[in-house]
DNA sequence: AGAGTTGGTGAATATATGTCACCAGTGATG
DNA sequence: CATCACTGGTGACATATATTCACCAACTCT
């Protein structure tokens, strides 16, 4: 580990919840020495990524991010060829539809797309979404590279409600059936409120991208929508992965072939 | 200088015309040996702020610029804040209004609103904004501490226009004008067609937070309505500030009853 | 007044970094 | 085809740099 890779470790301590940092707090929370850990935020804070509340002297997320953010927007515009797609899915289900993407470790939401019906299942924009809770969580495990895979699989699992798997035995034993369906789902784990369908996006090197997700209350939540639902998501899904300039690996077309004969049933269903 | 500095500092390389950077690009860029620049390089890629296309093997702005990104506007929406008051200066104008702010040594625009006219400036959102050539640049300058703007005074000036400024000398009467004056005018001095007129906006540490700037079409602007648009954006800039949390500093306020007169003034004139 | 915070400093040692030579692969050029 | 000039990347050395520790001043809450 570099003194670059401690001072970046450092960021991702911020979270929706915690939005401002000390430096003591730092140093508890990252394991640095405090004199350490002041150079690191000093470099931070002289680079943009990090600010200083000069009253409270803790830190904030720094303006830097909102350029850099656009910068890769301009050149590599995700959004904008995520979000069709995710529209045309809430379109058809009027359903809240969330597209995340994984980088520096996290699984977190890049596009979300709210259900228009009075009951829905609302998903914050930036959320990160817990490896083992959600329904995107377990698709990104369940098609990605072991290698990769492994340090979300050996991680402490919270458990945020009753039927969160929190043991690897169990999620293991799901990841399997993830794989052979084509589909992740999620019902009332990570809220205790909403049943999630997610659906795996590969990007240009072959790995798992990210996730498109449709995600529901979960009283509305039957068998023959899970089933109904995988088959949309999955088209989404694949019109995502086409759209980076990625092709579906051999490894999950099985999966998909095994789940289109599905898709014509529900497709003709739908019609009506 | 850090290591964490040198490493950050990398990324500054990259911008609107440069997306894509290779290993030996980068060791040339920042003077720093290849191996060197390959370790840093490394450790961003890990963390996720550089993504490496497998094919190519060149470095990108990664993926987490995005949740970090999301995390800062959750934490502090900025773009929130600053929208109305630009959307306010639009709809009085009918002009080109964009916003910037200053962070890791950059001006860069983070809000804008084109003008509905058939014949308008266009401003790209994320655009770094030169010091010598444009209103915001120059403005920022003029009322930021000597500290901070020394580097960017004696930085070598590119000349974009006949008109741009690129002596310090220059410069730096100019920055006089616009201390007095209390706002800052670019005309055809970085694109040909455009002049624009910028206002700063204040941090609640008291620096020049970043600027908001009307920009149309030169051959549009007469001495006149610089006096009227300065008081405009004056106003929408004070807002602003203030929707920030933070005050207009004494030092500025000189400038403000200065043109508080013209405002008056042209408050009434616009009433017709 | 005292204990427990906080942010920050300075000087020891230990470690990661900068430097350089080197390798394999690629594409252009003669 | 052989050469040349690139490319991305590797490994090992001396050295510069980061980590560690004790310490300081300021603030808050008994």
């Amino acid at each position: 580990m570099t003194t670059v890779d401690k001072a970046l470790s450092l960021l991702d301590h911020f979270s929706h919840e915690q939005t401002e940092i000390g430096l003591s707090e730092f140093a508890r929370l990252s394991g640095f020495d405090k004199s350490a850990a002041l150079r690191m935020l000093s470099a931070l804070v002289r680079s943009g990524f990090l600010e200083q509340d000069l009253q409270t002297r803790r830190y904030r997320v720094g303006g830097s991010f909102l350029r850099f953010a656009r910068l890769r927007e301009n050149a590599f515009p995700v959004s904008d060829i995520v979000r069709p797609a995710a529209q045309t899915l809430n379109d058809l289900t009027r359903e809240t539809v969330h597209v995340s993407m994984y980088a520096g470790g996290r699984l977190s939401t890049i596009v979300v797309i709210d259900s228009p019906r009075t009951t829905r299942a609302h998903v914050d924009n930036g959320m990160e979404l817990p490896f083992n809770a959600t329904a995107s969580g377990l698709c990104w495990l369940a098609f990605s590279s072991s290698s990769l895979a492994e340090p979300h699989l050996s991680a402490d699992f919270a458990q945020y409600q009753q039927g969160t798997l929190t043991d690897r035995e169990a999620i293991e034993h799901t990841l399997d059936q993830i794989r052979s369906q084509g589909y992740g789902v999620a019902e009332r784990s990570f809220d205790d409120d909403v049943s999630s369908v997610a659906v795996p996006i590969f990007g240009a090197s072959g790995e798992v991208w990210g996730c498109m997700s449709l995600a529901c209350v979960a009283s509305r939540m039957t068998p023959d929508l899970i089933v109904e639902y995988s088959a949309l998501v999955m088209n989404a899904a694949t019109a995502v992965t086409q759209a980076l300039g990625a092709t579906i690996p051999k490894s999950y077309q099985t999966s998909r072939r095994a789940a289109s004969a599905v898709r014509s049933q529900t497709n003709t269903d739908l019609k009506d």
